[in-house]
DNA sequence: GTGGTCTAGACCACT
DNA sequence: GTGGTCTAGACCACG
């Protein structure tokens, strides 16, 4: 696991939008035992109450879930599983939508700079590729 | 004027963009007058000190000036004004990608999507029309 | 009559501080005759309240005196107009020395650097000499 | 840590030439922790305000750098530390320079008072010394 | 009128 | 604890 942290974003929101991501590409699956606190923690050289805070945030939003002493599983909740993409990518859109409309850029120009940078994006992922 | 806050920001971020776009949009020209800090803030119902941080912001960054005590004006350099228009479609297509590529969106579906909110949009936009 | 502008300083003070300048070099003497108020802002292009902020100010000094509806003349008081002289090249020395102190610049090292900075201006002034 | 401020610059301003000096004299170094704003605050009787409108402005200039909600460090580009010492002792020789230099004072004269007012204050200093 | 600074005090999010 | 933002209200210098 690895996580590219921006400054902009706090680091917590950054890794439940991480784990979500995860969820929505199917990586993490329902049932499926997460990292504890701590681990996590180490891994990603954060600072504990941090990755509490997310696990935190997780459970209330449903997302994972903690019985007694045992790792924190992903929800078996598989309709809330599914939401997660769909959910991820409205946001995104929505995000984007607001954000270009005030500039009166016209749809044509948007789609393909929107092209253009999705896939210049993908060669630099094979580009990288081990 | 009028900015529709959101909270997620500070309010002196969101005065910039809005100027920012304002300017992509050629409402605003080189060596207009903008309007003094106390008006702004009057007319946003912000606070001066609000005003005043958007604007001494918007001095860094070389997007307005001021001489003496006259009211502040946007800058005369044309090239860094045109640069605006860029940098906002960018960065939000940008972050756009940024957030869409984890989840593995098919390009297709990406564009239909965004087609579909933007005209949503400009429909809303059309119904709110005088 | 022209003074360059710097805009760190308020106008009316550099105005005040040219006066001094052109006392201390005697070319302005006791007695003499200055521009009218109207006059000297056209001159300097600046805001009538400017020159006048500054003649006032300059009347307060006991630099220039006014009578009824006469130009403003220099003080005959010559003791007043010999210590300006005096007055200019210690403040000046005051604030050199009160800012590179803190900076534990040695002696011999300051004194290089005057020496060669007021060389540097000589040769530039003898530049644009007409 | 203590400042004699004077009125006639703005407390933000002389926190920051402050700093400049501390770092200019190797005080303070590359990385080195410096005081929250609350505490700066209280240390100098100031508004914690004030102190981060200090710190903000020295961070733009790239002066220091603050992590996350750490406490903001000096920077590590030495490249613009060995700069500010130079820059301070340039920024003040040339105020010197060029507010003798109408005055026609002959170089000797300058260097003269220099080296006096120089000493004078090396011995208020050794005065006051515990 | 303008811009600029400052204080006092509050609130928030993050670690 | 930290940094960051915001409000309310005041004062000053400048033009």
């Amino acid at each position: 696991m690895n996580i590219q942290f921006d400054k902009r974003d706090p680091i917590y929101l950054q890794v439940i939008r991480y784990f979500k991501q995860e969820i929505a590409v199917a990586h993490l699956k329902p049932g499926q035992e997460i990292p504890s606190r701590r681990e996590l923690a180490n891994q990603l050289s954060i600072n504990p109450n941090t990755a509490q805070k997310a696990y935190k945030e997780m459970e209330t939003i449903g997302l994972i879930y903690t019985e007694g002493n045992m790792p924190s599983k992903i929800t078996e909740n598989t309709a809330l599983l599914k939401n997660i993409r769909t959910e991820l990518i409205d946001e995104a859109t929505n995000n984007f939508i607001t954000a270009i409309t005030p500039i009166k850029v016209p749809l044509e120009e948007i789609v393909d700079l929107v092209k253009k940078k999705y896939l210049e994006n993908e060669n630099d992922k094979e580009d990288t590729n081990d």
